[in-house]
RNA sequence: GGUCCUGUCGUCUAGCGGUUUAGGAUAUCUGGUUCUCAUCCAGAAGAUCGCGGGUUCGAAUCCCGCCAGGAUCACCA
């Protein structure tokens, strides 16, 4: 048996959004599952649309989750190159084997004679095809304008390994374009033929794909091609969960959510549940499970929306499961600046305080910011507390001064706190709803903390004294 | 318009003719964990399986029709 090798082959015409990276990501684990190659294949023929670092984007992005090709742009293997504008010659002289066999023809229209040919059909109301308007002679092809593949219309069965049993009728194989007035090949040729040379054994790709098929099949019959496997993804459809997802519906890239930090891990697991599952109720995945536990025939063919608040879950989950030393050495670009002067060790405190109402990383400043500095005084906090709201000032005041003559006697380790602040509650007849809440506020005027000993212990004697001083100026 | 694909809780999904009063996850709500936010635990609510026929003792599961949504009909991929 061939060995499977797979490839993810986008073009260099804007970003990756995640719905490419999920295609990419299954043909890598077809090919890793089964020992064989996954290669990325740049299919730059489409000189007018390119967008500049597209290529880095793609890289970078599939890096990031931890897709890695074994042969491509930046590694050459025995099939290269793999970037389509540097195998001109070999569409060339395969569009010329086709012209040679009576296959394929330049094609004679103007572009302004192609559109008439098309209103006219329109206006008749009949779909258009271009075989019913071929040359009665075919020209000798000087290799540089517009060759037509000259199709053999007929109907066609197929099984797709996703989508199962397909089927069409010869109304949609008609003569298409494969060589542009550019010199360059299109998609609908290049692809076939790079395919074939790089012995790919499985064509992944998603559903907008599927009606063109028929086309593919009849090029792969006229070039006597074995055809590949089949493989066609539904959509990862955007937030109206009905068309599929693209930048216009604010469909973010992976280094977007890299940016805003989120784990590969979460991106790996989430794109690869999108559509698949294994038939238990795991929802979590390792690299070696997905690896392992893949499988096409458990695809589904229906598209699956992008749903953020399921992957804000799956975020978290994998940030709890981190830990803590390791997760700061992740998260090391995301603390605030007013973090910079503090040594590892606090930080590494703050973290283990915060680390459980994280979902991504961008919310660490947010998070955090009490720890590094004082917040402004803001008695909007106690007014509008629902149980300090009811209390009169000069009572909270002389609870906040209770409270700190307590205070100035513990040694600050989180076990003296706890016991100092039941002696508190005992002493001065309060509910933890009303005397933990005013210390809370006081020494961190945040509008959520984490829980009260730990965070005071880990502020640090000296700072919680001097928060309360300042308080008591301000009440 | 032609051709093709899809249709189970808000969302991701399980289900492959009978252990299904349709299961899990997430989101939502409630209670508990000495304050808040979160985590965790317990619980609730949430799907007439797109609709209508048929086959069958029995259908989300098989067949037919319809409807809805989507894709595609480029010198884009």
């Amino acid at each position: 048996m061939k060995p499977v090798r797979t490839r993810f082959a986008p073009s260099p015409t804007g970003f990756l959004h995640v719905g490419g990276v999920r295609t990419a990501l299954f043909a890598w684990l077809i090919a890793r599952q089964a020992s064989g190659q996954f290669i990325l294949r740049i299919e730059d023929t489409d000189k007018v649309r390119e967008v500049d670092g597209s290529e880095k984007h793609i890289m970078e992005s599939l890096k990031y989750i931890g897709i890695e090709w074994d042969e491509g742009p930046d590694i050459n293997g025995k099939y290269g190159p793999y970037k389509q504008s540097e195998r001109l010659s070999t569409y060339k002289d395969w569009a010329q084997k086709l012209v040679d066999a009576g296959r394929a023809y330049p094609d004679p229209y103007s572009p302004e004679e192609l559109d008439e040919l098309r209103n006219q059909a329109k206006a008749a109301k009949k779909p258009f095809l271009f075989r019913e308007h071929r040359p009665k002679t075919m020209a000798a092809w000087d290799g540089k304008t517009t060759l037509r593949f000259k199709s053999d219309p007929k109907s066609y069965e197929w099984t797709d390994e996703v989508m199962g049993k397909l089927s069409t009728g010869p109304e949609v194989v008609d003569d298409y374009i494969i060589m542009k007035s550019d010199g360059y090949p299109t998609y609908n040729f290049a692809h076939i033929i790079d395919d074939e040379l790089m012995q790919i054994t499985h064509v992944i790709r998603s559903q907008e794909f599927i009606s063109s098929t028929p086309k593919f099949l009849n090029m792969y019959e006229a070039l006597e091609i074995e055809r590949p496997k089949l493989v066609t993804l539904p959509f990862v459809l955007g937030p109206d969960g009905k068309k599929k997802l693209s930048k216009r519906d604010g469909a973010k890239d992976i280094l977007e959510y890299k940016d805003e930090g989120y784990l590969p891990e979460t991106l790996l697991n989430f794109l690869a549940t999108l559509g698949w599952n294994d038939g238990t109720t795991q929802e979590v995945f390792s690299k070696e499970e997905l690896i392992s536990k893949f499988d096409i025939k458990r695809v589904n063919k229906s598209g699956a929306k992008f749903d953020e608040q399921r992957l804000l879950w799956l975020n978290g989950h994998y940030i709890r499961e981190t830990g803590t030393s390791e997760l700061l050495e992740k998260t090391k670009d995301f603390w605030p600046k007013e973090a910079e002067n503090f040594d590892e060790e606090y930080k590494l405190k703050v973290l283990g305080l915060i680390k459980e109402r994280l979902k991504f990383y961008s919310e660490i400043p947010d998070l955090t910011k009490f720890f590094f500095i004082e917040l402004p005084v803001d008695l909007s906090l106690i007014a509008t507390n629902k149980f300090l709201g009811k209390l009169e000032m000069t009572e909270i005041k002389s609870l906040v001064k209770t409270s700190l003559e307590k205070l100035k006697d513990s040694d600050f380790s989180v076990s003296d706190l706890t016991d100092k602040l039941n002696l508190l509650l005992h002493e001065t007849d309060k509910k933890p709803g009303e005397l933990f809440s005013l210390i809370r506020i006081v020494t961190t005027w945040a509008q959520s903390s984490p829980a009260l000993a730990e965070s005071l212990s880990v502020l640090g004697k000296a700072e919680v004294i001097k928060r309360f001083e300042v308080a008591l100026k301000a009440i």
